[in-house]
DNA sequence: TTTATTTCCGTGTTCGCACACGATATTAAA
DNA sequence: TTTAATATCGTGTGCGAACACGGAAATAAA
């Protein structure tokens, strides 16, 4: 009798032994050139010479070596990155260190990357930029969709050039993008609800803050939003707790306090305060001005300054979703299609990480040292 | 005045040249051979001429083509990982499919992973799996030391062969390991504690489920229990919650249904049931049985079943750890010390994932797809 | 049959790097 | 001065794959 020892006492020998195309060629009879037209059908080959080289193919499961094809590649790629400007701390930045780590990880394979950033509050700076990188026709556009008309023009250039491009954060539907990462932000939404509602007791007021944004209105934050209406709805908590909306403006962060104030002023059972767009941290600090330490407080993405409103338990949970990797894995992809003929997944929700005061630590130090 | 966007609207020109040792020579007027020499420092170069070298690497700041060194080295490498043999949907299967992707993604740099299981529960088949992979010398082995003493005896015979070797999973203290990568065990059990205990009523029980095992006890579970108990006595919770402590054996699950039945009709205030094994759909079978579905049960581990409990509100949360990850970055890791000589971090806490019924699914589907 | 055309396929070079080998130059020993 | 030993360094080859080039064989047109 075989004991469970030995069943899985394997060695992996299957997969050791590196197959060539030199070797190919031996066995199906052919030279090099002609594995090579097969490999990359660009015809010239007899139909016998095919299925000879196709059989042993197929036998010896044949994969190349991509080290060595990309070293003898003589075409290079270059690859357009268009996503907001940031200042530093910001969450495009994580997005931006991404694609920094990609360039590095993808330079020997010939592959150049460009990052070019423009105004998220000015949509005329989009169409500006945009447009100056369509002239250079590069082979990929990697896209941040923030001004969805703007962009839907601007991919219907691309298409007439045969330029392929992928969506990161957001993502415009029926479109032909190669790749979407990002967060499921209803889903997001909802989970927030979640982890602020559970176990609230009845008659609790919630504050809910958004900010007003010049221009368009961020499809993300609005999806937060309803996902996190939904969960209410679907709890039945409508009775049991008491929604309180406000409106903070992007700048001016002393009417902001001013404004919460009087929300704590005029409300005495105010339990729980979130905001959909990744600046948490903001809400903190007034909160911390208006001695208002038991208020339970959930935001959006790990910036630093969230991440510090953590540690200190100001916050008490953040819900982040790897923007670093979300750029990242959309240069890899786009790799694996031109270069290296893979299959890819076109839709990839990016995991929602439930970071709290005793898990944060680890987080950001594992992610620092990938 | 320069606005936001064009400081940002960089386009990383920098570093998209590549320069080759040819370059190199060139520009210190000496030949490739003797850069290389400087590369490598292998000797027979005069002072003058690795000056000249050194210089100019700095200078260009250099990196080689990693692509074309391995293409070109004829070394090869072979890496033994020792860790317990498993059935499918057990725990150490996701590290497995860690190592068989890094075998995959390092083949063609010239790596040959073998993998060497033991048997979990015998040490002896431990002694002698490692015997075996000492005769046949490897360039590194990885390492999960359930067994203390025996792999403290394993690591001494790899020092006096000069043999490098990293830890998974769990690690030894004061040993020469090349990494480890593997859960903060006391964080993980302290963590799981406050997401089950935090707005528990007064009074409530909370049963504790241990499984015995021959021989060692398991470090991991122990730090979680350990961990566990920290927060209780942090937050004062020992006169609020009623600990009931259980134990369970390994194979008989009748007998564990009937300790089980025996608790529930003992105490009637149980709100919390937990186990710090990788287990945990074991209990969710036993409690669906005894009819206490308004238990919360929180248990460790992304196993199919204990992913399945928690998809269906049986398990309300499940902390993981990336297990696979694990196994990746260890082999990456030994490739980055010996192959590419780059700097690496030796303690590696994975992140402590908390997955819920609302962010397994992308969570699960995103690591299938990387 | 000769010449032109097409189909098919092998050879040779290249990529950037590692490393063996052997060619100089320099110095020491005889 | 000749020979031997040592220090220094350039050249050549090979790694696996891509691709250009051109040759051979088969077929068509003369």
């Amino acid at each position: 009798m075989r004991t469970q020892f030995e069943i899985f006492n394997c060695t992996m020998a299957e997969n050791n032994h590196k197959i060539r195309i030199k070797d190919i060629a031996v066995l199906a009879g052919v030279s090099e050139g002609t594995v090579d037209r097969v490999l990359h059908n660009r015809g010239d080959v007899s139909d016998k010479s095919r299925e000879a080289v196709t059989k042993v193919l197929e036998e010896m499961n044949y994969s190349p070596n991509l080290l060595a094809r990309s070293l003898a590649s003589k075409k290079n790629y270059r690859f357009v990155c268009l996503f907001p400007s940031f200042q530093p701390g910001e969450y495009w930045e994580s997005v931006d260190k991404g694609f920094i780590q990609a360039a590095q990880e993808f330079l020997h394979h010939n592959v150049h990357i460009e990052k070019k950033c423009f105004n998220q509050f000015d949509s005329q700076s989009f169409v500006s930029v945009s447009e100056s990188v369509l002239k250079t026709e590069p082979d990929a556009v990697f896209i941040a969709p923030i001004f969805r008309n703007e962009t839907i023009s601007f991919i219907n250039d691309l298409n007439n050039l045969s330029i392929p491009y992928s969506f990161i954060d957001s993502m415009i539907e029926n479109t032909d993008f190669n790749t979407y990462y990002g967060q499921n932000s209803f889903q997001s939404g909802y989970i927030a609800a979640k982890l602020l509602l559970s176990s609230m007791p009845n008659g609790s007021q919630i504050v809910i803050i958004r900010t007003k944004r010049k221009g368009s209105v961020s499809n993300q934050t609005l999806s937060r939003s309803n996902g996190f209406s939904r969960f209410i709805q679907e709890n039945q908590l409508d009775n049991k707790v008491d929604i309180i909306s406000a409106e903070f403006s992007n700048n001016d962060e002393i009417g902001n306090l001013e404004i919460l104030r009087q929300i704590f002023i005029q409300n005495h059972n105010i339990r729980a305060v979130i905001t959909f767009n990744s600046k948490v941290y903001r809400l903190a600090t007034h909160l911390e001005s208006l001695h208002q330490s038991k208020v339970r407080l959930i935001g959006y993405d790990l910036l630093e300054e969230n991440v510090k409103c953590l540690k200190q338990g100001i916050v008490n949970c953040l819900i982040a979703q790897r923007p670093d990797k979300q750029a990242y894995f959309t240069v890899r992809d786009m790799c694996r299609k031109l270069i290296f003929h893979q299959e890819i997944n076109r839709v990839n929700y990016m995991p929602m990480d439930i970071l709290m005061k005793e898990n944060i630590e680890d987080y950001v130090q594992f992610n620092e040292n990938i």
